[in-house]
DNA sequence: GTTCACATGTAACAGGTTACATGATTGG
DNA sequence: CCAATCATGTAACCTGTTACATGTGAAC
């Protein structure tokens, strides 16, 4: 999925700015499964409208540049459905560092192992706690749908690490105290 | 993380020619967190080689071009290793068609959202089958630590699915038989 | 006073994918 | 006989990231 498919997506909910556009991807409805640029969003949106999927409307501002505000047209609706229809997705894909890293737990600094698993450990709370966030101020089936699924994953990761991060951590020296 | 890290890091483990190494990445021990394609990694291989972190051996057949076998070299082990070292990794990151796709269902052809579901669920159960199958053959604590996540996250991500997808599907139609 | 949020945009660059080119052997 | 597996490699292309450029107002 391409970032002109995303911002339509994005679109499709309601107008945005470019700037909201990317917020929605990295911290909104669609960060747990979806990425972008400001410099990837502005010349998509740029795209969009000059192959009239989408319009502009300028809300001029003071000292900031002015905002504009882009909706999606019928052209636009419709393009967008058909795309999504053309495929039927099921490669979702992951790219981890982070278990790439715990493969070589044993030759790594062990603190530098542990910093990994706490960095992870956080980051997946922290995300818990957003998409848990969402979930209660948010009535659309298919968000609940996506951001249920978010959650149902972010749990079986944090509990199977905290249940088995000792497999790439150093044995523990003998409490001798 | 790039391709050449990704080389280095399955080289780590046991020479392998670039063949090897795309398997390996596509459907063997790294594949649920990795991606690579035979257009990026010969040409890593090749930069690797010429950086004498790694070593060639032909082994000439007859019919199919010669086999190279490459082999990490004692430098090569130290810059990945460091290269590891160098940062705390946590944003791992999954693009999910499938899930956007789940945003839209009120207004996709109902046939095409249950197709969609069907085929990640069918996705998802293989690779768990995959994982499983991998996690009894393997004693390596940080390949079992990272192919059990990789179970956790399928497990729960199939079971949201089988217990919520009536979120993203039309009502069933009333039984009239 | 400095950092953060708002707000848009470009250009150079990096990185990777797709498609092509080639060809034997094996299994169904 | 056809498809898949083994096996390497290149080149054109696409897509997106990073860093830069610019500037205000509010909050701390």
């Amino acid at each position: 999925m391409n970032v002109s498919t995303l911002c339509l997506g994005i679109l499709w909910f309601g107008e945005a700015t470019g700037y909201e556009i990317k917020k929605l991807a990295s911290e909104g409805r669609f960060s747990h499964f979806t990425e972008a640029s400001y410099g990837s969003i502005y010349p998509a949106l740029g795209r969009l409208t000059r192959d009239a999927l989408v319009t502009v409307r300028e809300e001029s501002q003071t000292g900031k540049p002015a905002r504009k505000v882009y909706s999606i047209t019928d052209k636009g609706r419709g393009v967008f459905i058909d795309s999504l229809q053309d495929r039927v997705p099921c490669d979702d894909t992951c790219k981890s560092e982070f278990l790439f890293h715990c493969l070589y737990s044993e030759v790594l600094k062990p603190d530098h192992m542990a910093a990994s698993l706490d960095a992870r450990l956080g980051f997946l709370k922290t995300g818990l706690e957003h998409l848990r966030e969402m979930h209660e101020n948010c009535e659309h089936a298919g968000s609940r749908f996506a951001i249920g699924y978010g959650i149902a994953v972010h749990e079986a990761a944090i509990g199977y690490i905290e249940k088995h991060s000792r497999l790439v951590l150093p044995a523990p020296a003998e409490a001798a105290e």
